[in-house]
DNA sequence: CGCCGGCCTG
DNA sequence: CAGGCCGGCG
């Protein structure tokens, strides 16, 4: 589901996980994985920019803020949040990890990693960009399609 | 106060 | 991931 919304609400959680349980506990757990995978997904942005950024990226030569499927950072991406290749990873979630990079990348250049909180103008671009859950999550077998699922 | 999110650590 | 800690918010 991070695949489609880094930033799920708790309702949103209790919408697509209708076999669980839920309470104060299970829910915050359930917030704080997210948060865990946010932050898994930010630190290999942040990684990624930097190298970018020392190795320099010449006009034209930008490939290092591509990420493809073929990508290294998609290769990471993809072993950690869909180790068993259960899920298709969406174009958009591509497109946005992309974009993130990119982000990261422009801050690092420009200097504004100096400031502590930095990265907040970056979540905030990239929390507005989750996008609907396919319905098919809501299955009683759970998402686990080798389709569009994921 | 209690909840929540981010940051850091193990 | 889970825990602990801290700052912001209602």
């Amino acid at each position: 589901m991070f695949f489609y919304a880094r930033y799920p609400s708790s309702n949103t959680l209790k919408t697509y996980f209708p076999d669980v349980k839920f309470n104060r506990c299970i829910t915050s757990q359930l917030i704080k994985w997210f948060s865990n995978f946010r932050e898994f997904f930010y630190i290999q942005m942040e990684r990624f920019a930097r190298q970018a950024v020392r190795e320099g990226v010449m006009g034209g030569g930008e490939v290092a803020l591509r990420l493809r499927r073929d990508s290294e950072l998609y290769r990471i991406l993809n072993l950690h949040y869909n180790k068993s290749n259960d899920y298709h990873v969406p174009d958009r979630f591509v497109e946005i990890s992309e974009l993130a990079l990119r982000e990261f990348f422009t801050a690092i250049q420009a200097g504004r990693d100096a400031d502590p909180c930095w990265k907040k103008s970056i979540y905030k671009i990239i929390c507005k960009l989750d996008s609907p859950v396919p319905d098919s999550f809501r299955l009683p077998g759970c998402p686990s399609d080798t389709q569009s699922t994921g």
